[in-house]
DNA sequence: GTCTATATAATGATAGAC
DNA sequence: GTCTATCATTATATAGAC
């Protein structure tokens, strides 16, 4: 999409990684090739190897930025489960067209190579930022089971597309949600 | 694997079902080829066209048998939450070698036609069992919420990986998923 | 720093012999 | 009913010119 000035190294890895994130995150690991990555990118596929090694290399650092960012576990914890139920809702919803790097996970975990990169992200990250919020969770399976349950929703909701999720009242889903959350993130 | 009987197309049909649904549930939809699960079967690769139109034709009729059987959803009302809650945490053990129609979805959403059939199996055959169990759910977004925490669990213990899942001591995941479930399935 | 051209391998699907 | 042989396409990755 974005063109990479010519000759500027930079900006062109940047512009190769910011077309992966978003083709990985849209398509999945096995979903999209290396020629699609860099024409959206404005390159030749060569570059993307040229760069990033491979095109596992790439997914390595895609996954790397992805995770890096907050995206639905944000807040404190004294409203902690009423904000993310409400922002899991809102994220997930069919109209929504964001990157969020639990899709990226969803779309890619099928790959054993992509699922332990995956892996090792969401534990150094996603995981380490929960116990960042609610530190007393340390020691137990709620956080990973916080995150079972927000990503099962975002693949059932937007990588199944669930009759019955996108059919449901939006407020009603926040407060089931919420119950889960509160049950789950209780300090 | 088991090898048809010749010139049997009654067999030779099964033993190509068979194979993919291991195929399938074991690498997913983009992660196997049509050679691979005709040589499982004992066959060439043509005869999984010659009955099965395409690999996709294929893959519908895998879905389509995988989940008409009952799995993890067993039990009646009373004991559902705990019942549900243990064969969760036994089959998802990472050491557990079973083909279950939750590994076969995850490992295959990402394929935006495997996930249309996906879709469409859960809600005719996973869905509704849990309506059959427990009719109280109906018109709730319940149901749903519960088959989202089943995904999500086994994704992250059996498909990501997580280190902190597979850590855990087992009867305290049953106990965390046990009071889920009561929340989401009490009548 | 970026390109064109290509090597090599795998894919899903089909034609036609037996 | 099943096979061999093959088509057409696509994949990742690399060599070498400019």
């Amino acid at each position: 999409m974005t063109a990479p000035r010519r000759r500027d190294a930079a900006a062109t890895r940047e512009a190769i990684l910011r077309a992966g994130v978003e083709a990985f995150t849209r398509f999945g690991y096995d979903g999209v090739g290396v020629r699609e990555i860099a024409q959206s990118a404005g390159v030749t596929a060569m570059l993307v190897n040229r760069y990033f090694g491979s095109k596992e290399g790439l997914f390595a650092e895609v996954a790397e930025v992805s995770m890096a960012e907050r995206t639905v576990l944000t807040g404190d914890a004294a409203t902690l489960a009423r904000d993310v139920a409400a922002a899991l809702v809102s994220r997930t919803a069919p109209e929504a067209d964001n990157l969020d790097p639990f899709l990226l996970m969803l779309r890619s975990a099928s790959n054993p190579r992509a699922a332990e990169i995956l892996r090792a992200g969401i534990e150094k990250h996603v995981e380490a930022h929960i116990l960042d919020v609610v530190p007393e969770l340390r020691g137990t399976d709620r956080a990973a089971m916080a995150l079972s349950l927000i990503a099962g929703f975002w693949l059932m909701r937007r990588v199944i597309g669930s009759s019955a999720l996108n059919a449901a009242d939006e407020a009603t889903l926040a407060e089931t949600l919420e119950s889960l959350f509160r049950l789950l993130l209780a300090t």
